[in-house]
DNA sequence: TCGACATTTCGGGATTATCGAACTATCGTC
DNA sequence: GACGATAGTTCGATAATCCCGAAATGTCGA
């Protein structure tokens, strides 16, 4: 259950957390990892049609920006969103983009 | 004083506005965009050290994504944050982002 | 121990970003 | 009107980044 390293909230800046968030993909992620805490990478990743390899990528540039933190369960990641440390480095910033993506989710049912 | 093409109100989509503003030089030229509307590209760009080829991409980049209208002036380009299409468009998400930009660049003096 | 599973790493090709140099268009001036 | 100066764009090459298949790593269950 050890975690991965990830930046320090002090250390989180808001360019690398927008560019995080700037990708269809990685936003559908952030979105499901938001509404399932705890789940594993390759639950969130269900149905979305991305290779393996390339979801690595997207979990280690949401990792370094300060989205989620991952910790290593058995064969598994479980992925939590850093929501304390967000609210607390970005007052006010997650709630309406996380918003406004479930509205365009719910809209293009396949992303 | 004819404007450049830009898309449509409601075919804008949240992630390339995020991408759009998950780049540090553009987030400093939104803020002071939206701080001073109507400026010319080489007055918002003022003391930034890029290149002005560089620059003519980050705006292009924005004005594709949505966020601002440029519009032609005699030899100057007007830039114009799109506030009422994007509030419109993503209520509550320019606010908090740009409130936060304000912040982190008044610790940051030279961006 | 062995094989299946979940994920990462590696490597190369494809895309995108950067920036100097050349170009376009407009203004002010003579 | 021709000319230089001004404000940006376009072009082309290099650099950085992204994508994804194949191989590797580490873990569980039998």
């Amino acid at each position: 259950m050890r975690p991965l390293p990830e930046p320090a909230c002090e250390s989180l800046t808001l360019a690398p957390v927008l560019h995080a968030l700037g990708d269809p993909v990685r936003l559908e992620l952030m979105r499901r990892a938001w509404a399932k805490p705890e789940s594993t990478c390759s639950a969130l990743a269900d149905g979305l049609n991305v290779p393996m390899s390339t979801l690595s990528n997207h979990w280690r540039i949401m990792r370094e920006a300060g989205l989620i933190s991952m910790t290593v369960d058995g064969r598994h990641r479980r992925i939590r969103p850093r929501a304390d440390d967000l609210s607390d480095r970005f007052p006010g910033l997650l709630d309406p983009i996380l918003r406004l993506a479930v509205a365009e989710s719910s809209n293009n049912g396949t992303l």
